[in-house]
DNA sequence: CACCCGGATTGAAACGTGTCAACAACCATC
DNA sequence: GATGGTTGTTGACACGTTTCAATCCGGGTG
């Protein structure tokens, strides 16, 4: 243990380095920000007086100046999740090319955090906002719009054009391909495992896979049976494997699409402590494709997000929003792909 | 397609509500910070007009003035390593206690990246940051701490106490716990799987291991291999399993001991591929018991680490030495705790 | 030689907030 | 009714930056 020197910060700013190397401070901030402008000889002479104070930029002083700040928020939805963290891999990439700086705020799937990150972007008079949003509500995010804070909507497809911007994944298309890959198994008992349909992703995928049954000519209402958890995560899964068999070995779902990988795994846990068997008795299907869905055994066939990918789109159409004074909000949809590993198999009766 | 409003940012300010509830800047800054300090009904007329002009502070504004901004840094080694984001939520969760705003960078296990984001957090002026170094160079942090950015180093339990605070675990331990479990199980011939040997912590267990060897009378260079991967992911894991394989059968390593969770579960998915059978034909185990160990299958015996709590230690610390003028130093360090699951068993010949 | 031109630099004014010494109003006490 | 103390409010100023009109300078032109 030792006490702290506190050590005095000296607080050098444009003026004293203005001073310092003979020069006004209009020039400093030049130097800074329009390099061009000023002559060679002074630059030289402004940037050795930089180094030599250790002169550090104070954004609050510019972006008070300003009325925005240089930096973009990134509000995802649970930083716990895999698939957000690739997005935020995608986000930050595109960021670090235009120099916007990145800071990611977690709305841990509550609306209430998702509301006091809203609050701070604006009190940070950010330029913009890549945002996954918690649920339906877009209040919080046309309040940000109104603030002068521009944003990006993420995996939303339904945000009218005359609104923001979105990027996201067919969510139908995906639900479509899963429910679609288990008639061709020839299961016709499936349960879809799901979290808060309050969520829109959740609910169209939902709406794909009855869709897939509809087309094969049977009764979506007869076939697909729905398991709702208030969590996407894998104890939710797990915890669900009572609901999911319930009625009996007659009436237990030949296979399970869950809504998203995390559930899924949880699920086949769940499952194997039952001494059930992937995919000989039962088949599982998720969505997203996180790393670990390659990992486990057997392979999860899951429906792959490009996430990665959505991440860098929406932060493309965000930079373009911000620099583009033309800009016209855009929609932008990715397809999903099925990802066929172990998980799945024909059923046999 | 519709073009953007841009709408007309009116910019209220602190002295636009003082006119408007007829009272001077000054009064509806002490509302804002020092409620007490003014009386009811004056406060309640500031806050009605605060309602009715939606007025959001500017935090530029108070940071300018007051020298530090609100709000913390999170320096994050990956954010897409769950046992990152666990932390994470620690962090958080006390942070929100103190209403701190908690700023999540990545540094993508990257020098330079870190680098950035340091800088980032000094021209903002944070107040302070929960750091996880990228490797033993601390000259970034000791810069910033010249800047007068107070921060905590996590999972550094190097850090000399009049340098800075920090959090840690016993690595040491964890290393020593699994070198135990292995050779009470018979276990002789032992590869440790691992990131690069500039990360603290992985020497640290890495000695455990040998330790654990040492201590029973043998003698570590005999019996433990090392396997050095450039990154701590489970793909890197998965591409370990030849340098782990190498040497034949007679050579193979009877367990394999891995720096972390995420290579452990690479390398058990390429042992599979290669027909050889957890824990049957080798034992594995892992370190830092991420959500997924107890999914997979056989569930992963793993060094357990309290991250949430790690992430709460931390903020804790961070939040003393920002209110507490005579904050001291402080070194915590947590213990590990191995949970044995099924990827480890006796070794039989 | 007076004039003008264009590029480089300057200086002052703003941005929205927090601080603090000074002041006003009120109350209790003598 | 004067004194002293308490409580609430004020107003001016400083913070570091950016912006922009004004100024300076050196050289080319008529």
């Amino acid at each position: 243990m030792s006490t702290r020197p506190r050590s005095t910060r000296p607080s050098v700013g444009i003026t004293e380095v203005a001073r310092h190397a003979g020069v006004s401070p209009g020039t400093v901030s030049n130097v800074l920000n329009r390099p061009e402008r000023v002559a060679e000889a002074t630059r030289a002479r402004v940037e050795a007086a930089i180094a030599e104070l250790d002169y550090v930029r104070n954004s609050s002083g510019s972006s008070l100046r300003s009325g925005r700040s240089g930096s973009v928020g990134l509000l995802v939805l649970d930083v716990t999740n895999p698939f957000f963290t690739e997005v935020a891999r995608g986000v930050e990439d595109e960021a670090a090319g235009a120099g916007l700086a990145v800071v990611l705020l977690n709305s841990a799937e509550a609306q209430d955090r998702q509301r006091r990150n809203v609050r701070l972007l604006a009190e940070q008079r950010a330029a913009g906002a890549v945002v996954m949003p918690v649920d339906d509500d877009l209040s919080d995010l046309l309040w940000l719009s109104h603030q002068g804070t521009s944003w990006v909507a993420l995996d939303r497809g339904d945000v009218a054009e005359d609104v923001g911007c979105s990027v996201s994944v067919d969510n139908h298309a995906g639900g479509l391909a899963a429910g679609r890959h288990l008639i061709g198994l020839g299961h016709e008992r499936v349960t879809f495992l799901t979290g808060p349909f309050a969520i829109e992703q959740v609910r169209r995928r939902h709406q794909g896979l009855l869709d897939a049954f509809t087309e094969s000519g049977m009764d979506p209402g007869a076939h697909v049976r729905v398991v709702e958890q208030p969590l996407l995560n894998p104890q939710q899964g797990e915890r669900a494997v009572d609901a999911v068999l319930a009625g009996g070995p007659r009436q237990r779902p030949q296979a399970v699409f869950c809504a998203n990988d995390q559930l899924a795994l949880g699920l086949m846990k769940g499952l194997g402590r039952r001494g059930l068997r992937v995919p000989d008795d039962i088949s599982v299907v998720g969505y997203d494709n996180v790393d670990l869905a390659d990992l486990v055994h057997p392979g999860l066939t899951t429906v792959a997000q490009p996430k990665y990918d959505l991440g860098r789109a929406a932060m493309r159409l965000l930079r373009s929003e911000l620099d583009d004074p033309g800009h016209r909000h855009e929609r932008v949809l990715f397809t999903p792909e099925l990802v066929v590993r172990g998980s799945t198999a024909a059923y046999r009766s």
